[in-house]
DNA sequence: AAGATCCTCTGAAACGTTTAAGGACGGATG
DNA sequence: CATCCGTCCTTAAACGTTTCAGAGGATCTT
């Protein structure tokens, strides 16, 4: 591997000529332009590719995040990933990915994230994995700044940038009010994660602003793991006072209630309108495409990245004792799901 | 950060000392099992930390695979992701991601691989964003060895693992064969890309094998960008001769025409089976249960690892002048969607 | 003409490790 | 008593870079 010792020789300069040069610092040193050119030269004719991990002992900076991740298959990591990666990239930052399994501890997660000298850590979706507020003591011990991206819960200190799931549930209902829904369904199934529990707060708070009661038998709660059985939901959407909008926590319940209600003779939107939330990619591909809430976690990864190196650059890692909140935002996308009540 | 300087001198031993004892050599060395327990000891208290960069320099090794990219927000990618992750996880290597951006060039993301020293390289989904044969040519001379995850493509060097898309046509119509079904239909879309091709191939032949008839007409051309005319998917199925069950090159496709079809009143899988491919996880969720084709896009994810770090130990580099193929192994996973017929 | 100043480049230390080579000591051997 | 051999630990070079401090020569100043 060609070294800049090589280039000094080849071009009979000194070493540290050649480090002034190829980082573009010679017109401050003062070498001379045409020595300069001289040694990109022979730099560009030995094919010399910078030694990354050299500089970065030397200097003491590595730029690179950690991006903890524990197990997952699903599209939303994906679309962190992605802002990450892409937000990273901009800043010429670059991701080491860390693996968070079933038996990591903050010590161990933290003792890789010290080891690789990654300047900062963004974790997704490790609630219930390792102790969050340990692992940020630790790595603020060391001067590493922590941030928590899409969880909704906190710790009180560390930075953290969650999704505005109340917001979504307020797009939601404003949708649907403004459709001329006054009769809602809200299917709970058995998962009630404090996600769930803030999008239906921000969809009962927006009814409440606009005068609409949502009594408790509109909120229908299953517990047989997320299947809706058929017979209760022809009941339901047979009997008089039927629900004429659904109000679902995540667009895969959104799918499961639209094929069971459209294989039961139900038809979408005419008979009832159905939103979901999270803008899975198939949204567009089942009919109607579903109307959702897109929660943009791209942007909350490149929300993450941005506060991270923020806190990284800033030094004075204000994120140790004290909290940095962002809130992602959070837009309605209307598709055919949905459609305006005629009486 | 402490140093095994700072050992040495807080243990009152050489650090060269130190540095075999941490690393567990200290028996080969020679050195007392009482001082190993002492510099341990003091390492602990200090809270030591090894710097990897530092380590990685002396050592020339790096023990980071280069994860090539692109902008992707989909659930395969996850897939491709955790299963990298986790392989990697299990042999003490990290993963750097390098994204694969719009104006990235094959030049470019070589000189990020090298200039980070990563291991090897493994990438995904970049078919038609950089040269790849010319990537694998500019690494390979740096010793570096590339992967190609999950690409049907192959440029006669290097690593390739891809999925087996013909097996998996075949699964699908023994599948379908076995529950009596002999009148097919295969939609194709507007994507022809080469995995359809090869679905469709497979399905053909093992329908060839088994002495079924697939003439063109069953073979459904649609050209509007992946929206199925509903009159038309009507006009089929209310025919004398309509398909007893849908091949669909990919579940989006399934999903797709699973609601067209239950809108209209044709009922799943009583009327009409369906299979999909690529058990995309919404899947489970719509009604009924789609049976479909698995890809193990994590496997893939992980014999690309195996294959890779394979190459990185043996250093003789095979995998710069031959091709080492693998074909990951696919499954059917058998739902609801899909239903032996009744004469 | 001597000193000051500027311009252009170099010497060398430093970063934190790994590891080959060697040194000191004590006991056994001839 | 000299030699040899283990045992246990240390010395020091090396990895490839960055960067501070300074050197040599030319030009300017007075």
């Amino acid at each position: 591997m060609v070294t800049i010792k090589d280039i000094a020789r080849e071009a009979d300069v000194s070493f540290a000529t050649v480090s002034y040069v190829l980082n573009d610092k010679f017109k401050k040193i003062g070498i001379s332009e045409q020595l300069a050119q001289k040694v990109k030269h022979v730099a560009a004719e030995l094919g010399y590719c910078r030694n990354d991990v050299a500089r970065a002992m030397v200097t003491g900076k590595n730029d690179v995040i950690g991006l903890l991740l524990p197990s997952t298959t699903r599209e939303y990591c994906a679309k962190i990933i992605n802002g990450v990666m892409q937000a990273t990239a901009e800043h010429d930052y670059y991701i080491k990915v860390i693996y968070v399994g079933q038996d990591s501890s903050a010590e161990n997660i933290a003792g890789q994230c010290i080891g690789q000298r990654v300047a900062g850590v963004i974790c997704y979706n490790l609630d219930n994995k390792i102790n969050l507020s340990q692992l940020h003591a630790l790595l603020t011990a060391r001067k590493i700044p922590l941030c928590v991206a899409a969880s909704c819960r906190s710790f009180g200190t560390g930075i953290h940038v969650t999704p505005d799931d109340e917001l979504g549930g307020k797009l939601a209902f404003n949708h649907l009010y403004e459709l001329g829904h006054r009769n809602f369904m809200i299917p709970l199934d058995y998962c009630e994660s404090s996600w769930a529990r803030q999008r239906v707060d921000g969809f009962r708070r927006a009814a409440a602003d606009a005068g609409v009661q949502i009594n408790e038998s509109q909120v229908i709660r299953f517990t047989g793991k997320g299947v809706f059985p058929a017979e209760m939901l022809k009941n339901i959407f047979s009997g008089n006072n039927r629900p004429t909008a659904v109000f679902c926590l995540y667009d895969d319940m959104a799918l499961h209630l639209m094929t069971i209600l459209l294989s039961i003779g139900i038809r979408i939107p005419e008979d009832v309108s159905i939103t979901g939330y999270g803008n899975m990619s198939y949204g567009v591909r089942c009919v109607p495409a579903l109307t959702t809430v897109e929660e943009q976690l791209e942007n909350i990864g490149r929300q993450s990245v941005e506060l991270l190196l923020g806190e990284v650059k800033d030094k004075s890692l204000n994120s140790a004792s004290e909290e940095i909140l962002a809130v992602g935002e959070v837009k309605l996308v209307v598709r055919e799901s949905t459609k305006a009540l005629i009486k």
